[in-house]
DNA sequence: CTCCGATAAATTGTATCCATTTTAACATTA
DNA sequence: TAATGTTAAAATGGATACAATTTATCGGAG
C-alpha cells in the first residue's frame, strides 16, 4: 500500500496488515504476543502497540485477558462497511475527477494491470491486495487524508468479510470495472464514474451470504436451529 | 460523548478527549507523561497505550523522543476535514431520516436545549462540546458505526481548528439550525435536511480564516513575508 | 555582558520483571 | 472410562528499571 521506509514499528505493523489484506491471517486466526515477539525480533511492549493499532482498525480484536485474535466481523458490520463504503468511495469521485493527474492516472493503471496480471497467474492472496490497493489508491486521488484513512480500513475489514461470507464457489475472473472507473475519472466523466462505482460495490456486496449465520464456531447459533426445533416438537 | 461506565482506561482517554473538544486543552499544548501519570494515578504504560489512541485520532501529534502535544491541524488538514465533514454528515442524511425513532429525537432535541442553554449562559466549553455532540449523535442515527467513528475524531479536530483559525471577534450566538435539523430529520424531510446541513457546515467553515497562516510557532512563516521583501529590495 | 560549549537533569523509548488470569495437564473418583 | 476437581504451565496486564535522547543549567571565553 504506502510502502515507503519508516520506522521498524510501522513495518511490522504494515506486514501484519498486509497478510489481512492478503488473506494469510484470517477471522479467528489467534496473535500471540510472544510468537510476533519472536518473529520480528522486538519485546512484547512494540507488539502490544501494534496490536492496539490494528485492533484501533478493527482488524483485530482484544479480548481483555485472552489475547488478540484477527477479527470476525458479524454480518450486520458487514453490512455497515460496505454501506460506509459506498458513502465514501461515491461521495468523492467528484474530486476524485478534479484532481486526477496523468501521474494519478498511471499508477491507477499499473495497479489493475498487475491485479489482473494476479488473476491470471491464479495468485489470489496478491488479486485481493492488488484489488484493495486500486480502492485505496483511486480514494486518495480525492485529496482527502481522513477519509483516505477510513478507507484503507475498511478494505481490510471488507478482505475479513469476504474471508468470512464469500459464496462459495466464487471464481477470481477479471472483469473491466476497475479500469473503466480509471478511464472515467481519468476522462472527467463524474456521472459514469458514479454509476461504475455504485455497480461495482453493489456486485462485490453481493457475492457475500449475509444472511446465513456463517458463525463456524458459535456453537449456539450453529445449533440454534435443531435446538429450536426440538423445543417446538 | 459516551460516558457510561468503562475501563479506567477508556475514562481516562474521554478526559483528555473531553478536554480537547471543551478547547480547555489547546493546539501545541504539551502533555508530558509524568504529569499525567500523577494526574490520573497510573503508569506509563497506561498513559502511553491513551497517547497513542489519541495520536490515532489526530488529536494529538507524537513528536519522536520529543513528546506529546495537542496537534496543531494545517490549514489544508481543516479544508480536508471540513470536506469530509460535508461528505459524511449529508451523505448519511436519507439513512438517518428512516431511521430516527422518537427517542433518537429526544436525545436531539436535549442536546440542542442543553446547547442553547449553555450559550446564554456564556458557557463557552459547554456550548462548543454540545455543538460537537449534536453532530456525532445525529450521526449515529444513521446506524454506520465506522461513519460515526470518523465524524467523531473529525469533531475533535474541528474543535482544534477553531481554536486555531476562529475569525476574531466572533461570538457564540443561539440559532436554529440545529433545530431545524432535529425536525427535518425526524419529520423525514430529507431533502430539506441535507439543504440544512450543508449550509449549517458551509457557515462553520466560513467562520475560521484559513487564507491568513496562523501558525503562531512556525517563525520561517511568520517572517516569511518581511524577509521576501527585503530581498526583492 | 553576551555567546558558546560542556555538563547535569529531565524526558522519552524499550526491555524486563512481577502479579493476575487463563489455559492446559493430570490425577482422582464414581 | 467419562467427569470433575486440583495443580502446573503459559499467557496477558501493568509497573518498573535501564538506555538513549533531548532539554535545561552553568561556567568560561571573547
Amino acid at each position: 500500500m504506502n510502502e515507503q521506509a519508516e520506522t521498524y514499528d510501522d513495518w511490522i505493523y504494515d506486514q501484519v496488515f498486509g497478510a489481512v489484506l492478503e488473506q494469510r491471517l484470517i477471522p479467528g486466526a489467534k496473535l500471540k504476543e510472544s510468537e510476533l515477539c519472536e518473529v520480528f525480533g522486538v519485546s512484547r511492549t512494540i507488539i502490544r502497540r501494534i496490536l492496539l493499532r490494528l485492533s484501533l482498525d478493527k482488524v483485530v480484536e482484544l479480548r481483555p485477558n485472552k489475547g488478540a485474535v484477527i477479527a470476525t466481523p458479524a454480518a450486520e458490520d458487514v453490512r455497515q462497511i460496505f454501506a460506509a463504503r459506498r458513502l465514501l468511495e461515491i461521495g468523492i469521485i467528484d474530486d476524485a475527477c478534479k484532481h486526477c493527474t496523468a501521474a494519478d492516472k498511471q499508477v491507477l493503471k499499473d495497479i489493475v494491470t498487475r491485479e489482473n496480471a494476479a488473476i491470471q497467474s491464479g495468485d489470489r492472496s496478491g488479486a485481493i491486495r492488488l484489488a484493495g490497493e486500486f480502492h485505496v489508491q483511486l480514494t486518495g486521488v480525492a485529496r482527502n487524508k481522513p477519509i483516505q484513512e477510513l478507507l484503507r480500513q475498511l478494505v481490510a475489514q471488507s478482505s475479513l468479510a469476504l474471508a468470512l461470507y464469500e459464496a462459495p464457489g466464487h471464481l477470481l475472473c477479471v472483469d473491466d470495472d476497475h479500469i473503466n472507473i480509471v478511464n472515467a475519472v481519468a476522462g472527467g466523466e463524474a456521472v459514469k464514474c458514479r454509476d461504475l462505482m455504485a455497480h461495482h460495490l453493489e456486485k462485490a456486496e453481493a457475492e457475500m451470504r449475509l444472511d446465513a449465520p456463517q458463525d463456524n464456531n458459535d456453537l449456539k447459533s450453529v445449533f440454534a436451529k435443531v435446538i429450536e426445533a426440538r423445543a417446538t416438537a
